[in-house]
DNA sequence: GGCTTTGTCTACCATTTGGTAAAGAAGTTG
DNA sequence: CAACTTCTTTACCAAATGGTAGACAAAGCC
């Protein structure tokens, strides 16, 4: 990441708009965090808001090229699903602020959400026009595409980024969880989406299975002890 | 809903936390919105955080309230699914203030998050355990049931609390889009999840999605008492 | 009537917030 | 060196925030 002060900056502001919120994050605390005072803040980003709209600019262009480059990567038909989920996996394990960012911005609505719808619509686009292409082709189930879009999206934002919910629900937000809710989202999809799968028996469903067994060999829903008993 | 004071400040509070967030509400601004002082409102709850408890504890009663009361209602296998489904529209439809709730309190963290959860989780080990068996049964296509429970948890909540998102793909937030949405939830679900054994004898997953009767004959009355058109 | 309880209010207050003004400090350039 | 630009700081500030203390009114109770 940069050096820059700017830079240092929004890192910092990156982060803490992404886990505490925008509102619960104040310029004495970020600069505290940074050793250095607000007033520096208030010289590089004439204000608070300006200064989220900066964050989103930047955090949407590399989200944005992310996902780009992962598609470009990525093959044809299912792959490209699984590319994109896998990106946003990855990323989740590598820097969760960006998505933590998506979530806190989806929420606070206009005028930032307007940024960054702005800046990701390209990729909107594609990707529901990919889906329709795929239905069209009989290689998927045939949804409202932009509906469809939503809920891929939510599933697996909600995966990534809800913590809560997770704890709720005894899930751990450890590093092997994340890679046993990344299997999980991927067969999830697999058998809501596509049609093919009597077709091809071995082929598609490859990665998920590997890195499964990568966790732990012996792991047929022992459930050991609670269930889930998380009062804390 | 309650006429007294202290039930007139839940529920001003639990539209203001649930649309605009907890920090973004302050005391002050929730008086005014109710035409009485800040100190009327610190007289009934010692203080701010106390107030977001009282309406976490009100709403999470209310919700599964409403989630066992469908549940209830409902069969067994699928129709359980489409019940709470729906009773989960219903509530965007009608009182979608317990739903942003639900998902500002899951952002918020502990200690509140803790609380809901608390409140909620019978509700969650009795899905957990449902789903489970479905799938013993062979009615359900076998996944992680409680990471199961999540994705449908993201996809109906996002579905109908993602405004935003919804905007970004060119969804509007209307009633007659929330049908649709409801409609594509339903089938997405079924296609996901459900085991056809070919011998279902209401007819495909579709057609079943849409028979519920709407509530449209008659309306309550008059509103019981506004809770909150607008806050300064 | 007096006395206490209950509920709402006025009057303050300490802190925090985002933000302004302007003074250094540290080069860069003429 | 002096002027200028670039960056960071100190010194303030007005508004808003959550919260305390206590006056005041209306009941209920003896």
């Amino acid at each position: 990441m940069g050096t820059g002060t700017a830079d240092r900056i929004l890192d910092a502001a990156l982060a803490s708009f992404a886990r505490r919120g925008y509102e619960a994050t104040s310029l004495d605390s970020l600069a505290v965090s940074l050793d250095i005072r607000k007033q520096t803040i208030l010289y590089w980003f004439p204000n608070k808001e300006a200064l989220l709209d900066a964050v989103i600019k930047r955090s949407a262009g590399e989200l944005s090229q992310i996902l780009e480059e992962a598609l470009a990567r990525a093959g044809g038909g299912w792959e490209r699903v699984e590319a994109v989920v896998r990106s946003v996996f990855r990323l989740a394990a590598r820097k969760p602020e960006l998505l933590g960012l998506l979530r806190e911005v989806a929420r606070l609505g206009p005028p930032a959400a307007t940024e960054m719808t702005a800046a990701l619509d390209p990729l909107v686009q594609r990707a529901s026009a990919f889906l329709e292409a795929e239905m069209d082709a009989g290689r998927m189930r045939r949804h409202e595409p932009r509906l469809l879009l939503l809920a891929i999206y939510s599933t697996v934002i909600g995966m990534v980024t809800e913590v809560e919910v997770l704890r709720a629900l005894g899930e751990e937000p450890t590093a092997k969880s994340l890679v046993r809710r990344r299997a999980d989202v991927l067969a999830l999809l697999s058998s809501a989406l596509r049609i093919d799968q009597g077709s091809t028996p071995n082929g598609p469903p490859e990665e998920a299975v590997v890195t499964e067994r990568a966790t732990r060999p012996g792991r047929p829903k022992a459930a050991p002890t609670t269930a889930v008993s998380r009062t804390g």
